[in-house]
DNA sequence: TATATTTGTTTAATCGATTAACCAAAAGTA
DNA sequence: TACTTTTGGTTAATCGATTAAACAAATATA
């Protein structure tokens, strides 16, 4: 079997040409004739010649690769960001590597320096629930590659932002909830110290105020949001002496573990606790009954990130201008809450 | 903002020593003197200095990539074969590139060009449905990097295969509705061009002959097995005058789907009619009531299929002898046929 | 006719890391 | 002492593609 790939020295070899001018050839350079590029293009599909990515890659300074770090990929909103992303990027004549993070600030450290030692030419990241250190991001700053963060940011790192307005989403949910005749509303959130979550917290409390509603602490629960931790945690809300009448969750995984203890327990969603969840998965239009929830536009997200990146290459001197990109979300109407 | 990042020769400047010693120190050479290594170490680390994998690769003529093409990431199976490959492989030192074909050919066969124009090692691929025509994969093998293929293979293309054992999967699924009282057990299945869809068409049709049931034409379906279609197919089963008691689904997606339609129209699962799907997507334990399915341990698929690729690199020669693992799946009962 | 310009290509340097081949100095051995 | 071996490097070529600079030949211009 031939393990030797064809170069362009095997086509200038062909032709007897200079290996300079089959590159130009290829590369559709004006100064190359007519007559000699086609001749190069021919043997070049003959040969079945496959550029050498790394060379050129190496020369030109530019890996054309962009590297992207997501808490996993295995989320609905995730890949769905990825796809549109990697539409715009590839049009763009990039390809992008994917990793993920899988929550673990460990694993994105990792991440960050494999993407760094592949050359990327920019990454573009939503952080691990777990990372509060930003040396790491720093590194990738002081790299000279654009950075780009979506969804999960942090405001002390003075980089590029695309993500749906939390604190808004959490207003429409409760005016939502209240129109549905609530008067006692709980919210499971995530831990304020992600910037996202705290937002939605702000925007739950904000709207609670807005709305001449009881304002109780043992209603506002921070957790993990996964699954599991939605069970935990709407089995604190029903052994309330006073229990909420509407539980919005900033998760719809999280939701999802309230739900299956609510119908455990037989108690009726949405006529007796009305459910909301977050990020409009797949999954909560498939349940029963289906989880009302936050639309975040995930298309947007990946089409603006995507778009902010190019923006930054072909800059010499990467000048990074806070560039905060906040879209409305949507609210999606379901049985749990209706 | 400094874009230059350090190189080999920076350092050698700071010790007056030459790239060559500078090389060799950082990979532990054993004609470097221990001196040298830590001061060559120590000057590394000041200068933040990041190897440039692109110069090594190209020197070294491995990436040390491996290129992973899955229909979809958004789907829990590949995403879990995709995150146990990705453990073995980093540990033997690759990094992975994860592509999507979205079940298209045409992406496919982009993908698969783009994997060749990174450079990368090897290549381990589960292919689209849509996919017919094996000439992209052919050219993959004349490259002369190894190509390990899972779940979606074929058995006209010579190379290595890791799956599990359809054909017995659907043994498994007809006992156990046979078990459970079924007499007209019906079966939307995937398309038979598709290695996988056609073993289990055959495994359900052995089966039914094994159990004396009625092999009815009109209970065995061929589709593309998304939730679309499961909803139109089992709209197809109830009209029939003889509906089926039973139906074995072969994929979650499609399952649900079908259970939509079910309760929607009223007709009690599992009592009027038993459903099972196939693949263990966690929604199947979500929704309500949760599906019976088929586990196809996708880490210990991505681990195999990782470690065949492992087997075949620093072999000069590639002899790509047919290497094919089929595991055992694992039926998970649930409310939907019990 | 003499000079300037254009066309089409070659030469050679380069990107950064690796490595085969070579070499000087120190240490060991007969 | 004279020769061999070991130690700790250095030099220079290399991977494959790109590109600045050079250049010969053809064509245009004065």
């Amino acid at each position: 079997m031939n393990k030797k790939r064809t170069t362009l020295k095997d086509i200038a070899n062909v032709l007897s040409i200079s290996t300079a001018a089959v590159s130009k050839a290829l590369n559709d350079d004006t100064r190359i004739s007519v007559k000699t590029k086609k001749a190069v293009r021919q043997v070049a599909k003959e040969l079945n010649y496959q550029p050498n990515h790394l060379a050129s890659a190496l020369r030109k300074g530019k890996s054309k690769l962009v590297g992207v770090i997501v808490p996993r990929t295995n989320s609905h909103f995730f890949s769905s960001v990825v796809e549109s992303m990697e539409g715009v990027l590839n049009k763009a004549g990039y390809n992008i590597i994917i990793t993920q993070s899988n929550e673990s600030f460990e694993k994105e450290c990792n991440n960050i320096d494999t993407l760094l030692y592949l050359q990327v030419d920019g990454i573009i990241a939503s952080m691990a629930n777990e990372t509060v250190d930003l040396s790491y991001y720093e590194k990738i700053k002081s790299n000279g590659i654009p950075l780009i963060l979506f969804d999960r940011g942090e405001n002390d790192l003075n980089v590029d932002y695309v993500g749906i307005n939390d604190y808004d989403s959490s207003h429409m949910i409760i005016a939502h909830l209240v129109a549905q005749g609530c008067k006692r509303i709980a919210h499971i959130g995530g831990y304020r110290r992600t910037r996202i979550f705290n937002n939605r917290i702000r925007g739950y409390i904000d709207a609670i105020k807005k709305h001449d509603l009881p304002h109780d602490d043992e209603l506002l629960i921070e957790s993990s949001l996964t699954l599991e931790d939605g069970r935990q945690q709407i089995e604190k809300l029903l052994a309330l002496k006073n229990r909420p009448d509407a539980v919005y969750v900033a998760s719809d995984y999280a939701a999802l573990g309230a739900l299956q203890v609510l119908k455990e327990k037989n108690i009726k969603v949405p006529e007796e606790i009305k459910l909301v969840g977050f990020g409009n998965e797949p999954f909560t239009s498939l349940v029963t009954p289906s989880i009302t929830s936050i639309s975040q536009h995930s298309d947007k997200i990946g089409k603006l990130a995507a778009e902010t990146f190019l923006g930054y290459v072909d800059q010499d001197v990467i000048v990074q201008s806070l560039n905060k990109i906040i879209l409305d979300s949507e609210l999606i109407v379901r049985s749990s809450s209706e």
